[in-house]
DNA sequence: CCTGAGTGCGTACATTTGTACGCGAAGTGT
DNA sequence: ACACTTCGCGTACAAATGTACGCACTCAGG
């Protein structure tokens, strides 16, 4: 009965949100590797390095653990989006940029942009999630408008959102070049004289 | 002894030959209504009004059943976006007609729309879709760029791709005034002085 | 130190799931 | 007409899953 064993029963502190905080965090990835179905309790808790009773406490039901998971999700990916734009230099080639947020997305941060799609997707089937996923709208239009005008912001986030699903999926991979053409093209009109 | 080599000259079932078609048909209905994760044997069999054997005898793996149901909801659409394109007149108002299309597919086509996305996010996580999804972006790319230039193509595609996909989302839903005008500003470039 | 409440988690259970197996019926060659 | 192969499906079973329940441990308050 005297199991010390460190990580067996361990008993934090009365109110541990940093535990809670974690499990979410590994529900993200969870979703990241295999998709929103792949989301269960027993995964969750692999995943977090906790047990299976510490997710079902936490998060009674899978809905809410999803909805938390891809709620979270879509804030930090909105976050990550406003610090980037506020360290873009004023005068920066907006087409280059955009471009480089681009290929950015379907590399390095493949994993976000998995999620973000994932929760677009569980949007349409879950009333709960519209507002995240609205969220990430409002934020990619208020962003791209703030660069140009509310019109070119509007066309600049359905474009974007477009690419980039297409981008991540495409085999081979387009280049970055050809992404810059098309914000280019977007941006300035047919014809460049 | 004609032992024909397997699949090749195997003839059709001598009961229903379209019983394989239906189960596949109502894989694709219990997509739009429940979601990649609804689809079970179990589901698609009481959607198809087939027994269970059934269909795990025509999809001997799940996989087998949910690729099968994507590429078919895939290439049903491919084949009505050509359709709609021979049957717009030569001289139509391009932005117009888009407009129309995508309002099309936010309501009167709202099923399909939600099963597209859902291959979409699918193909994510599965690569024996990447085919099918990708098959889809080609027809987009191809039949926008026909009417235009294949940048505008291109562009175009993209845009479609992610305005749908917002627009389905969106509450209250954009009009389509806003929709054309979007696509009118991707066409023409900016407003011209 | 004792007690009582409350927090966090280990576990058990009913349900749902994928899939393998076996049996009847229809077709095929002789 | 008869043996034999293939087809289609009903059923059974093991694994996975969501969730309820109860125990251990911690922390006031006295």
């Amino acid at each position: 009965m005297v199991k010390s064993e460190p990580g067996a029963t361990r008993r934090r502190g009365p109110n541990d949100p940093e535990r809670r905080a974690r499990i979410a965090k590994a529900a993200v990835e969870v979703v990241a590797q295999r998709g929103i179905d792949g989301v269960t309790h027993r995964s969750v808790a692999a995943a977090a390095g906790v047990p299976l009773g510490s997710t079902t406490y936490h998060f009674a039901t899978l809905d809410d653990l999803l909805e938390v998971a891809l709620h979270e999700a879509a804030e930090k990916n909105v976050h990550a989006l406003k610090e980037w734009e506020s360290a873009l230099p004023p005068d920066a080639d907006f087409a280059a940029a955009l471009a480089d947020l681009v290929m950015g997305y379907i590399n390095e941060q493949y994993r976000d942009t998995v999620v973000e799609y994932d929760l677009y997707v569980a949007a349409l089937h879950r009333p709960a999630l519209r507002k995240a996923s609205a969220a990430w709208d409002d934020a990619l239009i208020a962003f791209f408008g703030s660069r140009t005008d509310p019109l070119t912001g509007r066309l600049l986030a359905g474009l974007f959102c477009g690419l980039l699903m297409q981008a991540a999926l495409a085999d081979p991979r387009p280049s970055r070049d050809e992404i810059e053409t098309l914000f280019r093209r977007a941006i300035d009109g047919p014809a460049t004289p």
